[in-house]
DNA sequence: TGCATGATGTTACGATATAACATCCGTTTG
DNA sequence: CAAACGGATGTTATATCGTAACATCATGCA
């Protein structure tokens, strides 16, 4: 049921799903969104963002700059990745998950959606959701207490259904 | 006497409400709560406790560190504060605050309830709320992605109703 | 061509957090 | 009481995460 749901998610992929593809799609979809924004993702920030994508677990800046280091063959300053980051998280194409200190690709650039993640504890995968109740229960408290909302954070902890039949 | 933040909260609605009998008052919970649990609340981590209550707003663990040292004549180590906190938290005595990296008295220790806060940008405040309808909407679609919830974050950055009325 | 602007490089540093091991101190137990 | 035990705290060092300040490079455009 909705297990198979989550097999064929673009946010929850297949255990064997074929990653390579996942990346591809990734930057082609970055590639349009920004040349139809106006936006100037240069090579390095595209190279950043396919080492994001590099798994679907929120990788931490000083991990990619590793990557980044070892393909140039000579070490990156933080600062390269840092901006890098930046730029890209701004431009949607990238979420910084806040429980983790970690950057993980957006599932669905271009589309609105509040930044809502079923981080596993055990894989650390980041399953991105967009759950309106969520959005709009949130949106309801906070105008109860008068507040403006401006960026929405929500990051479950907890344990995707792989994970849990592993260690029940 | 050292300084201390009077901020306006939920918990404390009048804006130069009484800060010493909210500290008092957390304290007191806090005796009672250990006490009852048979958690040893340390003189150490009661005077934690008391610096993370010194205002409304999430303290950085090195700005308690701070406090700490002067309270003592000395320099104390990070250690010490993160030792503290960490069974704060645990006792629910206390919350980190993940998007500041920062951490916040809890206005209801005892209570079950779900770690979600209101944050303002621009005072710093960190309104806990715990609303009912933001955490099922989590745990059912948690359900839908057959994911085992652990822990919950929701921090919603924005502004609050008096920093709206000064930067509108 | 040369300027304006944004991107990247370089150096240094600040902020946050933990590892490994020693010591203290209250409680239990012989 | 003393010895053993275990949790709390102290000490030292280091890992990890993030930014300031300023220089240089690249790109597009007048």
């Amino acid at each position: 049921m909705l297990y198979r749901n989550i097999m064929h998610s673009p946010h929850a992929p297949a255990p064997h799903h074929d990653h390579d593809h996942c990346i591809a799609d990734a930057l082609t979809r970055a590639d349009a969104l920004c040349a139809e924004r106006g936006a100037r993702l240069t090579s390095l920030r595209r190279r950043v963002l396919e080492l994001v994508w590099n798994s679907h677990r929120p990788r931490g800046a000083y991990a990619i700059l590793e990557d980044l280091s070892q393909q140039d063959g000579k070490p990156a300053a933080p600062l390269t990745v840092y901006r890098a980051l930046e730029f890209l998280v701004e431009q949607g194409l990238v979420h910084r998950i806040e429980s983790l200190n970690a950057y993980v690709g957006c599932a669905a650039p271009g589309a609105v959606h509040s930044g809502q993640f079923l981080v596993c504890a055990a894989c650390g995968n980041a399953i991105e959701i967009d759950d309106p109740r969520i959005r709009s229960a949130i949106d309801a408290t906070a105008a109860e207490h008068g507040f403006r909302v401006q960026r929405p954070t929500v990051e479950v902890r907890g344990l995707c259904p792989e994970c849990q039949e592993k260690v029940p």
